[in-house]
This record gives structure tokens, sequence and C-alpha cells, in this order.
DNA sequence: CATCAGATGTTCT
DNA sequence: GAACATCTGATGG
């Protein structure tokens, strides 16, 4: 059983917690059942400062709201209409940043993962459907049954959370943050953070 | 493989 | 109306 991490974790600037959050394993428990994957790409959303973020200039609307509460709490909101995005809360009460989860490694609940994305079972899924479970925001949000009943979900609690993986050493890539062209000089800020020898990241 | 249209809730114009 | 922290299926190489 690894440790789960506590709120003093996500307490910390956003491109900390990012580049901690990679090898770290997200979990979700849903009606006894378990479904988990190791965090291999994170970007980091700065809040006020960030033309990219959400809360840029400290801009406050019902859906953002949540960026402005404690850390270590989950923001989820849908993007283009109909997929989710899954971030945690990082930075004290009032500082509105936050920290997304772009991709990850399925670990545990590989079948209930093959339902939510294919509609199949896992042994019919084909090696590109296999890699194409959680390699992407929304896809990620798909596979873990992750949807908006979870915005403001305190990740400091038992049924969504992160704990520690293995302590492996891991070689990290920093690169540009994706789809975000309408950013100006932020969109070439070097904020997103990836494993480089996983399968599972999202664009190289 | 690559490119592209189409899906559509929230926010802003 | 338009744009958006995206993904999928169709079409052509």
């Amino acid at each position: 059983m690894m440790k789960r991490l506590g709120r003093e974790f996500y307490n910390r600037d956003s491109l900390i917690v990012a580049r901690e959050l990679l090898g770290k394993v997200l979990v979700h428990e849903i009606g006894g059942q378990k479904v988990s994957a190791r965090i291999v790409e994170t970007e980091a959303y700065r809040g006020i400062e960030d033309k990219a973020a959400h809360s840029y200039s400290g801009k406050r609307t019902p859906r953002v709201e949540v960026m402005y509460g404690g850390p270590g709490f989950s923001y989820v909101f849908i993007v283009y209409g109909m997929h989710y995005c899954f971030n945690v809360v990082t930075r004290e009460e009032g500082n509105p940043q936050a920290v997304l989860i772009r991709a990850a490694e399925p670990r545990e609940g590989f079948e209930l993962m093959a339902q939510n994305r294919f509609k199949k079972s896992y042994h019919q899924l084909n090696k590109s459907q296999i890699l194409g479970l959680t390699n992407g925001p929304g896809k990620l949000c798909r596979a873990l049954s992750i949807d908006k009943s979870l915005n403001g979900e305190d990740l400091c609690g038992s049924k969504l959370y992160v704990e520690e993986g293995n302590q492996e050493s891991l070689s990290i890539v920093t690169a540009k943050r994706v789809g975000i062209d309408y950013a100006e000089e932020a969109k070439d800020y070097p904020w997103r953070f990836y494993i480089e020898d996983s399968k599972y990241v999202s664009v190289r």
C-alpha cells in the first residue's frame, strides 16, 4: 500500500507540483472498484499571471471557482463541449494555480478502462487501442470515470487521490504546453513535463 | 501513416 | 456568434 499525497504536497508552485506528480499514481475508487494509472505527463497553469490559465488576471467565474480555494482539490472542466480535463489545484486559498494531468499509464482496473473507452473487454483491444486508453487529458478522464461530478473533490479523501509510485529515477522532458495558441507569449513557456521513455505521452 | 470536419458546454463578445 | 487546456471517424496516401 503506497502512501497518499497530503495537503502540503499540493501547497507549492505549480511548476514544482507538475514535475513531482510524474511517476505518481492517480487512483479513483468507485463502488468497490479501483482504477488507477501512473502519471506520465502534466502541465503547470500558474494563475493570475499566466495568459493560458482560466484564472488569468484574476478572472473568477463559476467554472474556475475551485481554483481559488485551497490546495489538494480537483478542478474538472469541459473542453470543446464534450471532453473533461482533470487538474489538481495548487497553492494556498486565493492563489488560483493548478496542474493539468495530460496522460498516464493504466495500472489497475484494465477491464473498466477498456469498457469506459471502447465498450470492449481489455483482451479484445488492439495495440493502438491499448496505448490510446489514457494518452490524453480527455481520454484519461473517460478511462478513469472522472467527470464534472468530481469537480471540487478533496484529493486528500479516499475516493479520488494520488499516491506515491515506486521511487525510480525518472528522465523528465520539458516542453511547451499543448493547445493554447491563444495565449500570446505564454504559449511558448516550457511548462509541460513528461517522462521521456513512456509510450503513453500524448504528443511529442 | 496524415489531414480534416464535426461534435458541443462555458465563457466572452 | 465565436472560441476553447480535445478526440474520433472518414478520407486519401
